[in-house]
DNA sequence: CAATTAATGCAACAATGTTGCAAAAGTAAT
DNA sequence: ATTACTTTTGCAACATTGTTGCATTAATTG
C-alpha cells in the first residue's frame, strides 16, 4: 500500500505556510527556506500538501499561484471565502469570515469558487 | 504628442478577442493568428489594448492569464461580474449579467474584484 | 537492522513572459 | 505622393516558472 512520509522538507514547508498570515508563492517559499531542499522538491511538496488537504491553492490577480494553510478545513473543506490580493505588496490574504453570495446562472455546474478582491491591504493603505 | 496607431496586428487581435465567446490566452491567440506577427508583438498588443480599455484581463483558476473583450465597458467600466472557468475545456466565459455581492470587510480598499467560478460549462456538462 | 518504496536532487527541458535595439510601418504635414 | 516623425514590430537574448526522468537517499514497517 502507498503511504505518506513525513520529511523535513514537507514539515517545514507546511509550518511556514500555516504560520504565515498571507498566502505564499513558490518563490517566496524558496527564499524563506533557503537551501532546505531543491526547487523541484518544493513543487512536489506543495502538490502533495494540496492533495492531502493541508493547504490550498490561491491565484492572485496577476495570475501568480500562491498557497495558504487550511484552517477550518478540518471541519468543512470550504474555500469559497474571499481572498484579498494587494496590488501594492502583492500579498494574498484569506478573509475566512467573509462569504460572498451570487445568484447561480443557467446550466453551469459549479464545483469550486474563487473570489478575489484586489486593492490595498490594511498595511498598504 | 504621443498617439495611438492602428496596425494590422492590433486590429486583428482585437477583433479575434471581441468575437470570441470565451476569454483567450496568449497561446490561443498565437495559434489563432498563425504567423500574423511575432510572439512578443502579441504580448505588447495585449498590453496596449488593456490600457486603452478595449479588452480586459482575466485569470482562470489555474492561474492562466486570458483576455476578454470589453462589451458594456463603454457605458461603465466594470469588470466585477463573474467569470466562469471550465475545468474540462479550460474555457473562460464572462457572465456579464451575474453580479456577485459580499459584505465588505474592515479596512481593505477594494479597487477591483475578480470572481471566478470553476466547474463544468454548458458544453462540457 | 534489513527491506521496501516514498521522497529527494540533479539535469534537462518546456512554457511563459520580458527587454534592448535596429528596422519597418503609421500618421500628419508639406 | 513624399517627407519627417515616432510608434510599432521583429529578432535575439534572457528571466522566470513549472515539468519530467532517473539514480540516489532516507522514512517507515516488520
Amino acid at each position: 500500500m502507498k503511504s505518506v512520509r513525513n520529511t523535513t522538507a514537507k514539515t517545514e514547508i507546511q509550518e511556514l505556510i500555516s504560520n504565515s498570515p498571507v498566502a505564499l508563492s513558490h518563490t517566496e517559499i524558496q527564499l524563506a527556506t533557503q537551501g532546505l531542499c531543491d526547487r523541484v522538491t518544493i513543487y512536489r511538496v506543495l502538490e502533495r500538501l494540496t492533495i492531502e488537504g493541508l493547504i490550498h491553492k490561491v491565484v492572485n490577480v496577476d495570475g501568480v499561484v500562491k498557497y495558504a494553510g487550511c484552517h477550518s478545513c478540518s471541519v468543512k473543506h470550504n474555500h469559497n471565502h474571499i481572498h484579498f490580493s494587494c496590488q501594492k505588496c502583492k500579498s494574498v490574504t484569506c478573509l475566512e469570515d467573509v462569504e460572498p453570495s451570487f445568484k447561480l446562472p443557467k446550466n453551469y455546474k459549479v464545483s469550486e469558487a474563487n473570489f478575489t478582491l484586489a486593492g490595498l491591504c490594511p498595511q498598504c493603505s
